[in-house]
DNA sequence: ATGATCGATAGGCTGCACCGATGGATCAGC
DNA sequence: GCTGATCCATCGGTGCAGCCTATCGATCAT
């Protein structure tokens, strides 16, 4: 029965209660009174109540046209709001992004996080953390919309974008022989334990990072697994091995760890900002920085 | 932009973003696909944003139309529920209405507000206190829509429902020469300085009643005016003078006050239910009981 | 009585929401 | 790689609903 009422009853109502006067309604609607008259008879019929009592020399509204004008109102410009909100979301002004990021991304992230802020001050920014591996499945899944990860694959259904790039250098003991040295082979750290993320966190990137000692014969076993830099790092500022990380996590060592450069050509750690391909939402680009 | 947004817009968009499917969405609304389509790519022109990325194989909500989905829906929700509501206003089911009455009628006030909530539970009653004249001004006035007022004067616009009446007796102080007295004829007030409400609270009213006096010779004078019955009856018991009240008002009489029954044809005191003639609206007549 | 005001009614016109047919893109199956 | 199926978009055509003008009838002021 509801089915068939639309908004112009609804603005047309509303013009009628604000005047009283189903001529000067008419005129503020643009449209002649008698199409006014048919259309506040037709609503009345749909939701089945007289709205207003007429006469040939007063309208007055009814107590449930009385009741229905405020609601009416609030009605419409709800519906504006949503329009104007849904417009706004268009065109990336409003909204939601989900973004994923490994932790040792953080201080990147969040300069990048800032500057957002600043340009798009209404979009809600929800950050999920996660190792590469997990914020890239959650990037396919779309959990994520824009994933913060660490020399990844290049994948066919994955933008990436590099968003800076660091040397590895080595984390020793400070008793160990190089300790002291500005800069050490990579062999000098052959006869050590090394302590290292799981290749299966990301098993091209392992392979990239640990080529230089396995060139210069390392043979590279991960003696100790751990998943989290600071807590490598304190694992070898206690002694129990060493271990090659991107600078700047080595940026504030613990009290038994020294940093020491490895020679010959450097390794490079990629830090990427990966996007489905096929997204091309407005947020999207403006969080990479496309426009 | 938005004026010609309708809510057969919001409606089919609603469709299509449930399905995800043009063809079963327009099957669902009991239209063709094309006018469906059509529909939809007006509904984004008018608001400027693309709801739908669509391809020949797939249809997705972009985030602007997954941002409006939820608001379209509850707007859709909100008019049902507003028009249900506007609907059982007009039928006095709902609603709310003004009731203005004299505290003398308290309680056969109270007996008709317990019996109309059981009858209306969801309308809404609010009560106005005052003398009969304020009564009446406001009910004329709109503030109320009914008044429960007492010996009001027959005028064309208001109509009148007799509810209860009562007779009037004297009330004398316990140490007056007719105190012990069964009852008294009103020569025997004469000589005592009368307490009673202002004349100009209700002319009419104070005439009538005051007629016994006159007819028995008394110079109706009012000695002490006084606007509230029990602020009248507190002045007779403490010896200040004589007054004539309704019987129920002297229900219960403080220690130094007699009730004594006047001789002669009884003087009624009418307690009437006044409503607007014009008023036809529901709630007033289901309040008044004509319905 | 007379004219002015104002909502309702009557009858005709037109835009537009809808229809059916078709096009064009994509995907599955052989 | 062709074929058929699926599905949204496009294209003319059509009927009705919303709007128009003209007029009526009721009410009120003078």
């Amino acid at each position: 029965m509801d089915q068939r009422v639309e908004l112009r009853h609804l603005r047309y109502f509303l013009a009628v209660a604000d005047e009283l006067h189903f001529g000067r309604a008419a005129e503020r609607l643009h449209i002649a009174q008698p199409a006014l008259s048919q259309q506040i008879r037709q609503l009345e019929k749909l939701i089945g109540v007289e709205l207003f009592k007429r006469t040939s020399r007063s309208v007055r509204l009814t107590d449930a046209g009385a009741a229905f004008r405020p609601r009416a109102r609030d009605l419409l410009g709800r519906l504006a709001a949503d329009l104007h909100e849904a417009g706004r979301v268009g065109r990336g002004e409003a909204g939601r992004i989900d973004i994923g990021f490994i932790s040792s991304a953080v201080v990147i992230l969040s300069e990048r996080l800032r500057a957002f802020a600043r340009r798009r001050p209404d979009v809600h920014v929800k950050l999920h953390d996660g190792f590469t591996v997990d914020v890239l499945a959650s990037l396919e899944h779309g959990t994520v919309d824009v994933g913060i990860v660490r020399d990844a694959e290049e994948r066919d259904d994955v933008d990436l974008l590099p968003l800076a790039s660091e040397r590895f250098v080595a984390v020793v003991p400070a008793d160990h022989p190089v300790a002291g040295q500005e800069r050490a082979e990579a062999a000098d750290l052959a006869a050590d334990p090394l302590i290292l993320f799981p290749r299966s966190y990301g098993p091209h990137a392992f392979d990239v990072n640990t080529a230089p000692l396995r060139r210069a014969g390392v043979d590279v076993q991960v003696a100790q697994e751990c998943s989290n830099w600071h807590t490598i790092i304190m694992f070898v500022a206690t002694g129990l091995g060493v271990t090659i990380a991107p600078y700047s996590v080595t940026d504030r060592l613990p009290r038994g760890a020294r940093r020491v450069e490895l020679a010959g050509p450097p390794t490079q750690s990629h830090i990427l900002m990966a996007t489905r391909r096929a997204d091309d939402r407005p947020l999207v680009e403006a969080f990479i920085g496309r426009r």
